[in-house]
DNA sequence: ACGCACAACTACAACGTTTTCGAAAACAAC
DNA sequence: GTTGTTTTCGAAAACGTTGTAGTTGTGCGT
């Protein structure tokens, strides 16, 4: 059902119609009531795509992230399609699956004029080469973007990130404050911006405690390929560790599969958690929740971060002004107490 | 960058410059490439806007899911998005959260001519109540819906699904090859597709072994609430079965959260897995994965399911004929061994 | 010189909307 | 009866694209 056919079958012009159906007082109270009740009885929906051809806006917001079977990202995609919906708008989603080609594509893709705006969060192979013209080229050309997360300083946009140095400090602060001295970093490659963060805070909690950095308690894990092939060289790596420092008492990840990775390796030890080691990890993800014992974690509201970044992004897709000063929005972790602690 | 801006730029007609850009050998070869050139300096792509409306059709799937922070649906989602990516299609998402109203709105959203397909997955209120009027519908004004996992038979399209009576009986005969005869069971309740597929193998495999069947070895959770409200309940139920039945000797879980569940109250018990109680599951996710110990799993092969339906949408938005024959695709499922059996 | 074929290009309609402008009719005032 | 005002509606353009149906202009054969 188009306007058209409406128009004919009312024997009124396309004009007529369209104005009645939005309620014009050109147009007068009788035809309006008839055109609306013909249109609802040929249950007319108006053409989404025409509408977005002539209004040159869609009501459709491209989220790009890394990976979607990965708990933080379902998190955050789930809550940008919670506001979205409210709002009124569609999601498209695309992965990049951690490659910035795939970026790259993903990002020109969207931006064939099917979409309002972005909300991504870099791939680590981009934030490894540094690339970001692709982004700051489309930020360029006026389209709204949202970084969250991964996000990088030589873009400038509005961000939702996640306080990784605060959350990294606050979990180091709590395995010290239980009388831990001799905590293991398992930590990503510095060029991951969370994973550097992240090693920040937990160097800031040991300088405030006094403690003097002994970076043999430092693992950081190449983390550009797939966690199959990873993971037995992370447990190869924590087994050297745990060998050449048998005072070890805990451990802090920066993300619950390093996590998982090191309670297995404790066990193989025949160390019991959290006597012998105390484990807590960022991520609060199901593997903390359902663990052996249950993984005390840093969470970092990861749904909260999606709404965030969709408010902020419809915002700025429906604001006049072409622009005002980037928003950086910080959400705060907490401290997720559970047994391993 | 437009046609027309593009035309007036090198003198020429719209035509001459669609043309070119579409290598119609109506035009000149030298004009072709000038136009070529020109358009590639400019870097002008269509605007599939406008290409979606003049060809009465989009490149856009909709996946509805009934949530993404789910590793199932998630693995879905990536295998939807990877051929929808090679298929040069763009992936519109929309979770129902078990809704039903959700479910109906999120149709009538996407079909606004937006869409050119859908591929879902029944919430289970839906489910519940039997209701599927929105699917059918859309199905009869000729859009192809492909079903995945939570299907009806009510329902008359292409669908792609899990063998899950065959996986629970190679699950339950697992269980029993090893010995186990008393094999606890923890289900959803039967208006779940998935549920009662699975409850039946699990009866159908003890049958086969010449088991009568002891209804107080089944529990069936009430399965519409989030997880945070039921799991409690549930592992209240399992301490209950636990104490009538002190000869269990096996768990087999419908799901991996029902699973982790069980591992918690058998510990409370001090039971050891998998010495006196075998554990074993649907879902082969990141739970089972990094359990203590890991769990045994019936793997549902999510990325390929996802690969499967996507394939099968666009073969059915591509081909000219109207309808043939609904498909409906049974991936086997596997069962992934690990150290809880 | 005439017609004809062919090459090279352009005009225009169409997809489904909204909106601006204008037209016709009705009505009032003088 | 003329003029002005209001009410009610319609024509047409515009968004960016494609394909059909022309419209030129050139070279060829006779």
């Amino acid at each position: 059902m188009t306007l058209k056919q409406l128009a004919k079958e009312l024997d009124v012009s396309v004009s007529t119609v369209s104005k009645s159906l939005n309620n014009s007082d050109e147009i007068s109270l009788e035809t309006r009531q008839k055109v609306q009740a013909f249109a609802k009885f040929y249950n007319y929906r108006p053409n989404n795509i025409a509408l977005s051809l002539k209004n040159k806006k869609t009501k459709t917001i491209g989220v790009i992230i890394p990976e979607v079977v990965h708990h933080f990202f379902a998190m955050v995609v789930r809550g940008v399609e919670q506001v979205a919906m409210e709002r009124g708008y569609n999601v498209l989603i695309s992965l990049s699956n951690e490659s910035f080609e795939k970026e790259v594509i993903n990002m020109e893709t969207f931006a064939d004029s099917l979409i309002g705006g972005f909300i991504l969060s870099l791939s680590k192979e981009t934030l490894k080469k540094q690339d970001y013209h692709h982004i700051n080229q489309t930020i360029e050309q006026g389209m709204p973007v949202v970084l969250f997360d991964r996000t990088a300083p030589e873009i400038n946009c509005d961000q939702v990130v996640v306080n990784d140095e605060q959350g990294a400090m606050l979990a180091t602060q709590h395995l010290l404050e239980q009388g831990r001295k001799n905590i293991l970093l398992v930590t990503t490659e510095d060029y991951v911006s969370v994973g550097r963060l992240r090693t920040q805070g937990y160097v800031k909690a040991l300088q405030n405690a006094g403690i003097s950095l002994d970076n043999s308690l430092i693992i950081k894990t190449e983390d550009s390929k797939r966690s199959d092939i990873i993971l037995p060289a992370l447990e190869e790596e924590l087994h050297v560790a745990f060998k050449n420092n048998p005072n070890i008492d805990a451990i802090f990840a920066v993300n619950e599969i390093y996590a998982a990775a090191a309670m297995r390796v404790i066990r193989s030890f025949g160390l019991h958690i959290p006597n012998d080691i105390a484990v807590i990890c960022f991520t609060d993800g199901v593997i903390s929740k359902y663990a052996t014992p249950p993984l005390s974690t840093v969470s970092q509201h990861g749904t909260q971060i999606g709404i965030e970044a969709a408010n902020l992004l419809i915002d700025r897709i429906e604001q006049k002004e072409i622009s005002s000063e980037s928003i950086t929005k910080v959400i705060p972790c907490e401290i997720v107490h559970r047994d391993s602690t």
